[in-house]
DNA sequence: TGTACATCAGTGAACGCGCGTTCACTGATGTAC
DNA sequence: TGTACATCAGTGAACGCGCGTTCACTGATGTAC
């Protein structure tokens, strides 16, 4: 029809941002190219102008939702700064709360596409790898005044992540048939944060080790 | 062809378990019904007979995975104990293995169909969901000998879950990419559960908790 | 500054293909007598 | 116990449909002169 570069540059980012949306509540397998691009708003036919395949474009969304994930992260942890709060406080929070859990299109993309990026393409693949490996070191840098042990702060944005995003995924799992087992496990994980964030409480012991095997 | 009805029962089994290992390891609408007939030994036309739709198959398929899942992990509990192992320990050491990364298909359910349940058929979730508070009872009564907090255990057992299916995901994620981060988030997780499990070990301590919300 | 034309984003129909499902058929199973 | 026949699991071709991708075309953009 003839438009401007611009145009087409807001056009391309226009498909990313249905594909997003759309990838995240469906599958990548649950959604074609003819929807996608009524959903952007144009005929199929000038997907490949943008892209060179389904796949050039599924890598494309998450190399840009790693990107938006990514500066939202970081703005929230400014945020909580400016207003004198501890971001890593703040972060856990807004993880585990009942919008995020609703907000799968716009939510934290490691766990939006933790499910399925396994089976996706190469490019795709990458793209997450360097996202997560980005935001574990923002996700490290606001747990830095750990006391007793230098130099697990890394292991410990880990496993903090590795929970959050657990008790997310799992909670988006079964919050359709049963609600109050999905509430349950957000208030859970955040119970068991909780009780790690504050170490000496009663809270902390979790679990009784028996060590059986030595006698 | 004429079967007899004990054959045709072993068939429909059959069905299953080549449909269970292909779903986890490719997704439900990566796998069409031809392939899957003929991964079970048949031609495509008889499928209907033992099952109502694709989604009717789906709903078996969990089903009979958390049914077999609950059986091996009741059999890994009953074992560790005859052996005079810790349960606990010894599901966790299971659980966050390498071995069980690689072993999606006949691997734990609540993590194998954890990132695409929320997508699948009602049937399926309602069996997952079922699965799922069935397995948590079992596990909340591994945990049972702690001290400090009656009436804990169930959200122990949520949050213990949630942090183990969430670092094996992630770990399935990226292990193809970056197999060193994908051993690393095991180590952690590993690393962070042994620090709940062994409270006054000065590992406890993972995140000081600042509470500047306060002044 | 004004005209001529190459570029290329977007259109919409078409391609071959594999999907989930249906169908008429086959023939051993297993029941009725 | 032996024969007649209804049942129904499995066959393999076919159905309409939507998939990812290609194509000839359109026409405003934006460059060359």
């Amino acid at each position: 029809m003839g438009v401007s570069k611009e145009q087409a540059a807001q056009n391309r980012r226009a498909i990313i941002a249905a594909a997003d949306k759309l990838f995240r509540e469906r599958g990548v397998d649950g959604v074609g190219l003819v929807e996608l691009s009524r959903a952007a708003g144009f005929t199929p036919g000038g997907f490949y102008n943008h892209f060179k395949s389904k796949d050039d474009l599924v890598a494309a969304v998450v190399e840009e939702a790693m990107e938006r994930g990514g500066a939202a992260f970081a703005g929230r942890i400014e945020s909580a700064q400016a207003k004198g709060d501890d971001p890593l406080e703040a972060a856990i929070d807004w993880y585990l709360s009942e919008a995020h859990r609703a907000d799968i299109d716009v939510g934290c993309p490691l766990s939006g596409f933790m499910g399925d990026i396994r089976r996706l393409g190469e490019g795709a693949r990458k793209a997450y790898v360097a996202g997560l490996t980005e935001n574990l070191g923002r996700f490290e840098s606001i747990i830095k005044d750990s006391e007793g042990e230098p130099g697990q702060n890394r292991a410990k944005a880990i496993a903090l992540l590795s929970e959050m995003a657990g008790a997310l995924l799992l909670s988006r799992a079964v919050v359709n048939v049963d609600p109050g087992l999905a509430d349950e496990i957000l208030r859970s994980a955040r119970r068991q944060i909780s009780a790690l964030t504050a170490p000496g409480a009663p809270t902390t012991t979790v679990v009784r080790r028996r060590t059986a095997r030595g006698h």
